[in-house]
DNA sequence: ATGTTC
């Protein structure tokens, strides 16, 4: 994009001044390089949300940030409902609560490597995996309701998985608020079968290994050394999410003529203080359960799966979080504290050392930050760095980004190849998908270490380790 | 991302 709007205020750090009808500035955090290779309608979208009412201190995107629905993906932006505020479905994104989860396994590389093949076909046997898959699970309209109250600790309490894994999500594994009754039917039908499920696209469940250690101590307050594996989980709330997105997206921009205007109708909202507005924080925030306790029975699946082929393992979990929330969170403005409603679409949260909502052990390191990278490149994990809260609300990347549309990806690889060359570097795929296969080939996105680079130097998290896949399956 | 195009 062109950088004449910007005014920078260091090397990674971009400010689009308000002006127009903006409220508060635009700030994109980037290398100069990762900011020209981003579309210009990031800017735009950036200056859109900008303008939205009762917006605070300014609209942010992420080194990773680009065009998505009204916000743009990487978008950050936190709203005060005494002020006007408002929430967006489209700033929250059709996958609620689209997340990661990293699993500790307690085996080494030499472990795995002996046993690859077999790991894969078990996990890929015990995944479902890809669109429309359905698990095996079959809930009862109550027993629906109460997943979406309760997520991973309703998970818990259904076997699976314990309650040492809460303490390691995100809000306990529940967060609070959650209104099923804001839930349409439709939503609700089409979750019914598909709990414990990865779903498509971009989704997956990998075995990797650590490759590299940046911060040693960091490292070791999260349980990670070099040539340890892991196992992590990417996924979402399912066609549970997908259907929510749907219904008040399209409730909002009927609403919308009533009271505020837009500048895009893909910026959809409603004030926090309407019914609109408190029945999609309801209806979100039961797709956030959903998704917690999607992750949670995947996790489940996933230790049964390694059970099988290492009877002693264990898959204590390291780090549960989400990329597509709208959370209610106290943050500092100024010299004021106050209570923000942070929409983060394809952001992760990333609080620094000492925030009351970590996990003791993770205190003093701050939060992990679980960065999944493409199918057969680098993923990363983060710890939120200090200062990060004056930054964008305590938020990071989320991932690489996509370099080319997946239209583009399918004319230029056959999926069949990307598998047999993965395979040849050792990395053993998985999926009911040659398609999607070919559409996540690892070159259909950008380079997630420049990504990862630009969000330590910017301040927003600071690297800890990177981890290389051994086995993938994917939606 | 998605009962892969309301």
């Amino acid at each position: 994009m062109e950088l004449a709007k910007f005014r920078q205020r260091g090397p990674f750090e971009w400010v689009m001044p308000a002006t127009g009808r903006m409220r508060v500035p635009g700030v994109i955090y980037a290398s100069r390089d990762l900011i020209e290779a981003m579309d210009e309608k990031v800017a735009e979208q950036v200056a859109n949300v900008a303008s939205l009412p009762g917006i605070v201190g300014a609209s942010y995107a992420m080194p990773d940030a680009h065009w998505g629905y009204g916000f743009p993906i990487g978008g950050v932006a936190a709203f005060d409902a005494d002020e006007g505020g408002v929430v967006s479905a489209g700033g929250v994104g059709f996958d609620i609560s689209c997340g990661v989860r990293t699993l500790h396994t307690g085996l080494k590389l030499a472990d795995v490597e002996a046993a690859k093949a077999r790991l894969a076909d078990v996990l890929y046997a015990r995944i479902p995996a890809g669109i429309g898959s359905t698990g095996a699970l079959r809930l009862s309209a109550a027993g629906l309701d109460a997943m979406l109250h309760g997520g991973a600790r309703w998970a818990v309490k259904e076997g699976y998985g314990s309650e040492a894994d809460l303490a390691r999500i995100e809000e306990s594994g529940c967060v609070a608020g959650a209104d099923p009754s804001a839930v349409s039917d439709m939503a609700k039908k089409r979750q019914r079968d598909e709990m414990g499920t990865l779903g498509s696209g971009n989704h997956y469940l990998e075995v990797q290994v650590v490759e590299a250690v940046f911060d040693t101590a960091i490292a070791q307050a999260y349980g990670l050394a070099v040539g340890d594996v892991v196992v992590s989980i990417h996924c979402g709330s399912r066609g549970l999410g997908h259907q929510i997105g749907t219904d008040y997206l399209r409730e909002m921009v009927i609403a919308a003529p009533a009271g505020i205007a837009l500048p895009d109708r893909e910026l959809a909202c409603a004030p926090l203080k309407s019914k609109l507005g408190q029945r999609y924080l309801g209806a979100m925030r039961a797709g956030i359960n959903c998704a917690l306790a999607n992750r949670q029975i995947l996790t489940h699946l996933a230790r049964a799966a390694f059970a099988d082929v290492f009877p002693r393992v264990r898959l204590p979990l390291l780090y549960d979080v989400s990329h597509n929330t709208c959370k209610e969170e106290m943050h500092r403005v100024g010299e004021e504290r106050r209570r923000l409603f942070v929409h983060r679409k394809g952001a992760t949260r990333a609080f620094g050392p000492g925030h009351a909502e970590l996990p003791r052990e993770f205190r003093e390191a701050g939060q992990p930050v679980l960065i999944g990278g493409s199918m057969g490149t680098a993923s990363w994990i983060l710890a939120g760095a200090a200062g990060t809260e004056e930054r964008a609300f305590g938020s990071a990347c989320h991932g690489a980004g996509r370099a080319m549309s997946r239209h583009e990806a399918l004319r230029r690889w056959h999926g069949r190849n990307v598998v047999d060359e993965l395979a040849a570097r050792g990395i053993l795929i998985r999926s009911p998908s040659f398609r999607g296969v070919a559409e996540e080939a690892p070159l259909a996105y950008k380079d997630v270490g420049a990504v990862v680079e630009a969000a330590e130097q910017a301040g927003l998290a600071v690297k800890v380790a990177r981890l290389k896949p051994l086995v993938c399956v994917k939606g």
